[in-house]
DNA sequence: CTTGACTGTTCGATTAATCTAACATAAAAT
DNA sequence: ATTTTATGTTAGATTAATCGAACAGTCAAG
């Protein structure tokens, strides 16, 4: 209904006019980093579809579809900032930026409910603990917290699991073409995995994953932690 | 270094191009929904910068460069995949296509703790039970699970303090309209705010909210739920 | 070997978003 | 009241991405 590009010209005038002051061309111009004459362009067409009023070098005004539409957006924005701040722990300004692309292509249900997420992060010390400290632990360090760790289970190589074998996938740890590859073929931390055959030398080794028969090199197999099920 | 267009299109050719079919053309096209002779343009500017080989009227080839950038991108998709699914219980395919234009918006760096945040739900059993059952809970009925109320605190609505009371917002239950405004003013669930002065009927209502002042009219303030600090 | 039936390519047109440069108006300063 | 400065507007050009339509190449079935 409006193209991305409007709809930051839209949410620009609207934080730019919160408290009521007058927005001016050359504000948006300046907030949006583009020259003026794009600015009256593009305020052209916010005003043939009726979401701001502006006459001839005077203001521009947002009608009530016009609060409505960027409030929604900046809505978007806001939730997409605070996740990757809140949650994340993004640095501001990047997060800024970065909510500033996304929040175009984000639906409003997910909005509402990445919305609700961190309401529900900011309620609940709980979880408020588990991401402030042992997801900050573990992206600073790789530990993983204790308090994820089941009981008495033993972490192996893949290429240490016996054939007919399960195990719960924990880790990836390689460069990124081998690591993309697996992500690709499902195996990802968390997955349950089952060997089917290894060959005489450890390679291939035949794995099932998510009903999937896979074939495994040696190489990738021996970057892969996982847990005894 | 390469639009956002042309990501999606090496992208594409990557996805089709696993377990090593060769790509043509017309299956780019398909793919994303556009003409060939749209796909032949984006082909040959892909050429020109090195990311593909394609001779006229043959497959199309990744080279390095090309596959390495390509996995890097659908990396950053699966993260974003991942975790609209998992954490937000989006629906698979809403995310999937959100998670398209996400992609070219979120920075390398974003990506990766995403896929860290990702990782960790997935290996911590604490985490995920939070997630799966309090907090779709919440989503679903707003209702704020017992494991993240503290003891001993009652919760009242904004209009029930007493001048020069604190208290932490938790809730805000009101129109989207009166909603958004509170939410660009700073009163956000998980923010402590105190009284600051009450108008003789409770209309305004003055408070301070991360150092500044704000005047709230008693209808908003109405619907807004705190607990005492 | 010819002939469809796809598949791929070229070319010209269109649209959205942007720019530059020249011009017009308003507001402020003298 | 005039001039200057800042602000706003217009017009024309450019770029990326797209389309449609006409044309070209490939390949398998007959």
């Amino acid at each position: 209904m409006l193209s991305m590009t409007l709809e930051d010209y839209l949410e620009s005038i609207f934080l730019l006019g919160r408290g009521r002051n007058p927005v001016r061309i050359t504000d948006v111009a300046k907030k949006l980093k583009v020259k003026k004459s794009t600015v009256v362009n593009a305020i052209r067409k916010l005003q043939q579809e009726g979401f701001v009023i502006h006459e001839r070098y005077g203001d521009i005004l947002l009608t009530q579809k016009g609060i409505e539409m960027a409030s929604r957006v900046y809505e978007r924005h806001l939730a997409i900032f605070s996740f990757l701040v809140e949650i994340l722990g993004v640095p501001e300004e990047i997060a800024n930026k970065e909510a500033c692309g996304i929040e175009h292509y984000i639906g409003e249900e997910t909005a509402k409910t990445l919305s609700l997420f961190i309401e529900f992060s900011r309620l609940c010390p709980q979880l408020q603990k588990i991401i402030y400290e042992d997801f900050r632990k573990y992206k600073n360090s790789g530990t993983i917290p204790d308090i994820c760790s089941e009981e008495g289970k033993k972490m192996l190589k893949l290429t240490q699991l016996k054939v007919g074998q399960k195990a719960i996938v924990k880790k990836i740890d390689c460069d990124r073409s081998i690591k993309s590859r697996l992500l690709t073929m499902g195996i990802v931390p968390g997955v349950e995995i089952q060997v089917e055959k290894v060959a005489p030398l450890g390679d291939p080794i035949d794995i099932l994953v998510r009903g999937y028969h896979l074939s495994l090199r040696r190489e990738e197999a021996q970057c892969i932690e996982v847990e005894e099920a």
